[in-house]
DNA sequence: CTGAAAGCGCTTACAG
DNA sequence: CTGAAAGCGCTTACAG
């Protein structure tokens, strides 16, 4: 077998030689073609076999034009090391990678920070049928390169664009935000301020905070905001935003965060003020990544269902190939209930 | 633009055309070969920008044989969402895409759980040039199917391969190891036991228990180990040693965990006893994975040089493939002191 | 149901 | 330094 992939390529002409069909025949048996006998594909399948030959999906993809793949782009921050990303997007990746598996297509895979190295011209050079970006927005640059290759026809998908003109599918953040809302207000919390951002590109933040106002408004409850300072890091940012919050002056018995990662910041830093989560401050983060369950204390958050986002970034993109619309856009997100926030009154 | 992606495709015909020169001459312009010359070398890569003009890689991969691409399959549990793979693992990758990257290759990422639908025919389908497998060595059949594979001829290389004989690369766990038990033994803790596992197909927790125990014998100090139960989830693996541990009534002031996903479960369990740490108890783990930063309290772990890791991955395949040796086999680790242990003693 | 032939778009000896 | 031509290994009309 060593000699297959060593020595003299094996083609389909081999295999039609072992099997005594012509090289066309080859092709269609194993193609699946319905066309062919069944005696004829027991052979041509059983010389494969002893061949060990598969099928030269560059000679297969030039003629045909299809590549059966799918890119997936990872932005990062420019100044952020890969082992740093948001692990939220490491899920994604690989529920991304295991739904396009599951629909027969193979996904390559890019982390892309810096201004300068951008790359995603897949479909010109045929080694993709279309693009998934998924990644932070504060990467402004990686995020316009993108949004202009779909403007030259493309076939792009986005996870969170900041441009609600693209073709994107998000966490259902209203509801999310309502969620943990009235999981607070249930709790007996009624200083309820949002950690949030609406400066900043990432319109997932303001869908958020407009879930929650939303929600305290129907309790006759005041929506508060902190805004973060986006140009610090995400940890840095929740600790900043406890910081500036305290330094208001406004009382809060409770924060809603607009993300798990800014939120472990919170933790931190409300730990170290000696402020006791959940009993004088109750915390709910958004984004259900695995770091939250370790915390101090262990994070309540939204979680999205990464199964189904890996698989509606898919579909959508694939639809979006063969010209038909898709109207999903949102991913279901479920409450997880942990130490920092205390459960419904009276339990 | 659009047009050039939707319509008729754009080749190299093209651009010789408007360029003026024959379909050769662009081939050598944009590949750089030096023996064009710059006038003619401008004009081509005038024309292929206008005409938006980019080479089908199926083409040339076809033509030359080579694909300029490195297919990366992460293993993990069967029973386990692609949510839950280890986030060690998604560090790793993100390292590995990038080294590629730098060398000029792509990469296709592939997560493969179940025995029946294991893949990796890359190199005799022409997708890739190689092969790096990452994951978890608790899914046996799928390392016997990527062993198979090498020794059918084709190129792979693997992060801590429960197969000695195979071409690896792993965290230079030994010296790791005696780090983490003299930062214990500097901080004052003298009863320091490892929860490690000896059966498993792991191999790096067998030598991270060497580098342990030969670090506490030459301190006087006696090596005692606890051993896991490989059927739990890692988090439950840690808790449930932890139980062991007093249930069998040895004292301990210390434990050296040789992974730090199952020493957050230990974590957990100490604090739900009432045990704190790193007073009564100091805890050192393995991996820097980036939840340790946010346990109860913040892990000390050893952390392997990530970007290393995947540089030695992607230049240890590059080199398999060209046929030269790579002595390269470890990567140098690092202790990050957290608060889970006291720091040397007196300070 | 099967075969002979064209052609996908490149790279690279070969010739000049 | 540049061009004409062969050929990589498939898929798929076309013919029978």
């Amino acid at each position: 077998m060593a000699k297959a992939l060593r020595g003299h390529r094996i083609t389909s002409f081999d295999v039609a030689a072992l099997a005594g069909v012509s090289q066309s025949t080859v092709s269609r048996a194993l193609a699946g073609d319905p066309v062919v006998s069944e005696p004829t594909r027991t052979r041509v399948v059983e010389a494969a076999r002893q061949l060990n030959y598969y099928v030269d999906e560059n000679a297969a993809r030039l003629r045909t034009g299809r590549t059966g793949t799918i890119a997936v782009v990872v932005i990062s921050r420019e100044e952020e090391d890969h082992a740093d990303v948001n692990p939220f997007y490491f899920s994604l990746l690989g529920a991304i990678c295991a739904a396009a598996s599951n629909r027969g297509h193979e996904t390559i895979v890019s982390f892309q920070a810096r201004p300068d190295t951008l790359a995603g011209r897949y479909e010109e050079q045929r080694k993709a049928d279309g693009l998934i970006v998924i990644g932070t927005t504060a990467n402004r640059a990686a995020w316009d390169y993108y949004r202009e290759l779909g403007e030259d026809g493309a076939h792009v998908c986005y996870w969170g664009s900041p441009f609600d003109d693209l073709d994107w599918i998000r966490s259902d953040n209203h509801q999310g935000a309502r969620l943990a809302t009235g999981h607070l207000i249930d709790a007996g919390y009624r200083d309820i301020v949002c950690i949030t951002s609406d400066g900043s590109p990432q319109r997932q933040f303001t869908e958020r905070w407009v879930g929650y106002a939303e929600r305290m408004g129907e309790e006759g409850l005041t929506p508060r905001d902190v805004q973060i300072d986006e140009r610090l890091a995400r940890e840095d940012q929740g600790r900043k935003a406890v910081a500036d919050l305290i330094a208001g002056g406004v009382p809060f018995d409770a924060i809603f965060v607009c993300s798990d990662q800014i939120a472990l910041g919170v933790l931190l830093e409300l730990h170290e003020r000696g402020i006791t989560v959940p009993d004088q401050v109750g915390v709910v983060g958004f984004d259900g990544i695995r770091s939250g369950a370790y915390a101090i204390p262990p994070l309540t958050t939204l979680e999205p269902d990464f199964q189904s986002a890996g698989t509606m970034l898919v579909d959508k993109l694939l639809k979006q190939i063969a010209g038909r619309p898709s109207p999903e856009r949102r991913v279901p997100v479920r409450l997880v209930e942990r130490a920092s926030s205390r459960g419904p009154k009276g339990t």
